[in-house]
RNA sequence: GGGGGCGUAGCUCAAUUGGUUAGAGCGCUGCCCUGUCACGGCAGAGGUUACGGGUUCGAGCCCCGCCGCUCCCGCCA
């Protein structure tokens, strides 16, 4: 039986056909004498009437036999429905199909979840739904992102197609390259003791495509990573992946630029304004305390060093002695923080190594009419001291003043994480609202190119030792190299951190300089680990650069749903293990054997696997 | 590796804080019903309270362990 029509296709300009369905019944409602069937496949639905006064009495019967999710090939003539009858609800509500034919294609055990019912299938626990994924992926709300994800990938694809790009697959069988993330290896049969890795992304050969002239390169790469889950990881994820010769860094800004207008547009028929804010690394953590900061609401972070250089208050006044800064925000309207909502506040503090958190209580005074500060630090500070928070916080009734007093960076870092925080709290409040519809694009820039680990006491890439400096920091490189920025950017969404890239060292010197002389690489080590790379760099590199994109976070955004795995057709746990095919499992011996692998922990006699 | 939340009927949840026979809505099964679309009505079935120990006269509830899902920190660009 095939069908002529899909469930999201009749309407009144159809009405006399006679039209074949298929698909799965949605939902049935029988009223004794008459039966109503909605037919569902993936483009929508169209209510199917049998009628036992216009059908054989055996083809009533295997009517009244239906059950949901049933498959099902229905023929009938379509027609108007009778006055009253629309429903508005669904495109093919004006019509009905008059049943001739019925042919069941397949039957259907009661489903362990309903997919019929959004309100209760959003609320189905994730784990039946990840076991019964096919399922899950019957919903319209999740079919409904596969196909966008579908729609942008093939977006993405055209647009760089008519910019110029090849999209050029890689390997996923790589070499291990004990950088960064850990690595999933896979045992080389051939050579006993060695392995291959999968790529935690395409970043070696890309560089090389550029060596090899492609000029400009994409693919959506599939990256793996063998660390721990969160709602926006997973271990294997894929990447928008870009490489270009002969550019600067506006070049790499405009084409993505160009390519998430596109992709808004296509996608949800938004136009995004390009070009995007700009917002180097250290404005993004004066103003938001984060390198991917949410600028769809205020609450920034105020600087107070000046004013408390001088201060009675040790804690402020010291950290500034210690070059230090003080740092302010005020939570609009957080006065009311419960007991339980400082102490995590305070524990955030005291995870980026302070001692505590200070903070001022702006309440009603006793007296029911005047405004008092209400904490235990107030009584420290002079009147200019207190002037000068008020005017620069702008502090009101119900505000609550949070205050950082460290290093700079950390101390941006602790009230970045409050303000997050804070923001949470007053949205689920309803004190402050952050539009889900609005989009803040914006660059980040001018990153640090280097961070200094205390353990080791040595520098390391804060991107990767490819990474160019800008070009006037370069004569910095040995003199003062906390003071290189990177020629690295970031490009970053409503807090998001949706990708990331750089421009990359392309002369023999300047690299040479970075491994040897600022990361203290030895040669014979820099040959090891980069050997091919600084191989292909001797034959002509060009100048090049690249960005590679979280496509899966990108999809998420577009998708407005908190979590990857709503976007992945078949995603793992927050544990690693797909609950369907119940993998990662173990092995047949002889399997071992012809990796020679031997294995030191017991080997269970059946799934699941191991714990680690 | 660490911390938090959750686990009770097929699903979503409740169970007056340790007390009789563990309930409700939806779903499911049967019967009735000719304009429903969250159809309606009547009747019914359905439980190892994730699992294993312990405390107690008595445990869904308390304690220990363990498994799973999830969120976060570490980790990860």
């Amino acid at each position: 039986m095939k069908r002529t029509h899909h469930c999201n296709e009749l309407r009144p300009a159809h009405i006399g056909q006679t039209v074949t369905l298929t698909g799965w019944v949605h939902s049935r409602r029988d009223l004794g004498g008459l039966i109503f069937i909605d037919v569902r496949d993936r483009e929508g639905r169209t209510q199917t009437v049998f009628d036992p006064s216009d059908l054989p009495p055996e083809l009533f019967k295997r009517a009244e036999q239906l059950r949901s999710e049933w498959v099902v090939g229905i023929t009938g003539k379509v027609r108007q429905r009778p006055a009253g009858t629309n429903n508005a609800k669904i495109p093919t509500g004006e019509v009905e199909v008059m049943t001739t034919a019925l042919e069941v294609l397949n039957t259907a055990e009661v489903l362990p979840f309903p997919v019929d019912d959004p309100e209760v299938s959003n609320k189905v626990n994730e784990e039946l739904r990840l076991k019964y994924r096919y399922l899950d992926l019957r919903r319209p709300e999740i079919a409904r992102n596969l196909r966008l994800r579908s729609k942008v990938a093939t977006a993405a694809r055209v647009f760089f197609d008519e910019q110029g790009f090849l999209e050029v697959e890689t390997p996923i069988l790589f070499k291990s390259t004990p950088e960064g993330a850990r690595e999933f290896l896979v045992p080389n049969r051939r050579e006993p003791g060695t392995f291959y890795a999968l790529p935690q992304s395409p970043q070696q050969f890309k560089q090389i495509l550029m060596v090899a002239g492609v000029e400009k390169y994409y693919q959506l790469a599939r990256c793996f990573r063998d660390e721990d889950q969160r709602a926006d990881r997973q271990l294997e994820f894929t990447q928008v992946d870009i490489e270009m010769s002969f550019i600067e860094r506006e070049d790499i800004y405009a084409l993505i630029e160009g390519l998430l207008k596109r992709v808004w547009k296509v996608a949800l028929n938004v136009d995004i304004p390009t070009p995007f804010k700009r917002l180097t690394f250290e404005e993004a953590l004066n103003r938001f305390g984060i390198d991917k900061p949410d600028t769809r609401f205020g609450m920034e972070l105020v600087d107070f060093t000046e004013e408390f250089r001088a201060s009675t208050f040790k804690v402020f006044s010291g950290a500034v002695a210690n070059g230090g800064v003080v740092k302010a925000l005020n939570a609009k309207g957080m006065a009311g923080a419960t007991q339980g909502q400082v102490e995590t506040m305070t524990e955030y503090a005291k995870s980026f190594g302070a001692k505590g958190l200070a903070f001022i209580k702006v309440e009603k005074g006793a007296d029911g009419a005047t405004v008092e500060w209400k904490s235990p630090i107030v009584k420290f500070f002079n009147d200019t001291e207190k002037a000068a928070l008020t005017s620069k916080l702008k502090i009101e009734e119900g505000d609550l003043i949070l205050f950082a007093a460290d290093q700079w960076l950390n101390a941006c870092e602790i009230l970045g994480k409050i303000r997050l925080y804070c923001a949470d709290i007053l949205k689920g409040q309803g004190k402050l609202n952050v539009p889900a519809d609005q989009f803040n694009f914006l660059w980040v820039i001018e990153f640090p190119l280097l961070g200094f680990d205390r353990e080791q006491n040595r520098w390391y890439s804060s991107h990767h030792p490819f990474t160019a400096p800008v070009t006037e920091d370069i004569p910095l490189l040995k003199t003062d190299p906390k003071k290189v920025r990177g020629q690295h950017y970031d490009i970053v969404v409503n807090g998001v951190e949706l990708g990331g890239g750089s421009i990359r060292i392309h002369q023999p010197a300047v690299q040479k300089t970075v491994f040897e002389e600022v990361l203290q690489i030895a040669p014979e080590e820099t040959q090891l680990r980069f050997g091919y790379m600084l191989d292909a760099f001797k034959y002509g590199a060009p100048p090049h650069g690249g960005i590679a994109l979280g496509f899966d976070r990108l999809m998420a955004i577009l998708c407005n749903t908190p979590s990857i795995r709503d976007v992945i057709a078949f995603p793992k746990t927050a544990k690693g293990t797909c609950l369907m095919t119940d993998s990662p499992s173990t092995v047949e011996p002889k399997q071992l054997r012809d990796l020679h692998i031997e294995l030191k922990v017991k080997q269970p006699l059946a799934t699941p696997a191991p714990k680690a």
